[in-house]
DNA sequence: CGCATTGTCTACCATATGGTAGAGAGCAAG
DNA sequence: CTTGCTCTCTACCATATGGTAGACAATGCG
């Protein structure tokens, strides 16, 4: 009960959009989730439409600081440091599946709202793209249009790590054990994709 | 308006569901768009429930048959008949952009709605999974866990279908052309990542 | 103390939504 | 014609939801 309300309202507020979608969340289930009065959540977001905005924001300032503490970490090597990326982005992904559920939340939303995102979130792709290009250029990674394989890679990351239901029809399990496989699976088939 | 009035239901929802969501979509919208009362919809789906569960096993027998068209139809050489099927579930992914993110809706959903459509299309995943085990044995396809490679190209190829965001962020422009560079980019990335 | 600010609450409200009840039009069969 | 069946509609209803108005307690400050 020490947290600020604000910052209780934000991870509750993600969680629940990430998992279920904007619309199947109401204020009220936001507020018993906090345990709070629904106008607590109104007096520090004036609007339903403002804490999706503040829960965007909050969510793209998350991965980007991941994304870019691991690319400072890892070495030189471009596959290594992709390898890196996706390792930085699936922990949270696993640990908070609506993180990334709420980052594809986003295609269905209104692009009045989503405009702060994706803008927030343009410079990091020109960095990526930019970086696989050069490497592209350097003979290290496959020959390819730079900002197709970073969505590429966005997608298939996203993708596998959003979707539970995809992997138990395939009969995967979710275990300690079985979310290590998935990882490794995953980079080796991200590894191969971009191997020249 | 010759079209039967429960088939003109079924797409319109599907295209609803899959655009913007389950919860997002009221029956007075689905009516609206079919031109009908919105008393018509609960004439032929006595519960928005059960609306979703018709457009479920619809959309998944859309694409089971579109799925085993393209496999018949291909060549023996594994890389091909992927690549094949990929094409199959492309097409209509891109004419209408709804009937995968349905697909990918099934996440949010009630177990309750969706075990039908998981369990509907478990012998699809199973005999995949069959198919590239034994490809794999044969050394034409790179070794790995079927069951996840059956999943990572599904989610791939689901990923950057349903997000015209991510794509956006990139730099894509969603143009006849950029489709066809896309399209050739998905079949290059996921060759790559199967080539043995 | 006096008093303004901050944060949380109870009490409402207008609207939208899923769903019910039942009327009526068109039509095929007896 | 009449009866019954299929299909669509108008008229409602109960509830849930986003949001407003304002009371009340705590806190900090002159």
């Amino acid at each position: 009960m020490r947290t600020p309300t604000r910052a209780r309202i934000l991870t509750a507020a993600t969680d629940l959009f990430g998992q279920r979608g904007f619309d199947a969340v109401s204020l009220d289930l936001i507020a018993t989730e906090v345990g709070v009065a629904k106008q607590t959540l109104l007096y520090w977001f004036p609007s339903k439409d403002e804490l999706l905005q503040a829960v965007l924001v909050d969510a793209a300032d998350e991965l980007t600081l991941a994304i870019e503490a691991a690319v400072r970490a890892s070495t030189d090597d471009p596959l290594d440091r992709i390898e890196a990326v996706v390792r930085a982005v699936f922990r949270p992904a696993v640990r908070r599946p609506a993180l990334l559920g709420l980052v594809r939340e986003v295609s269905r939303l209104d692009r009045a709202v989503t405009d702060g995102l994706t803008s927030s979130l343009r410079p990091l792709a020109d960095r990526a793209k930019a970086y696989l290009s050069a490497e592209m250029d350097a003979g290290r990674l496959r020959r390819a249009d730079p900002g197709l394989i970073a969505a590429l890679c966005y997608a298939t990351v996203t993708g596998i790590a959003t979707e539970p239901e995809a992997l138990r029809v395939t009969g995967w399990e979710a275990s300690p054990v079985g979310l290590r496989r998935l990882r490794a699976e995953l980079l080796a088939f991200l590894r191969a994709a971009l191997t020249p």
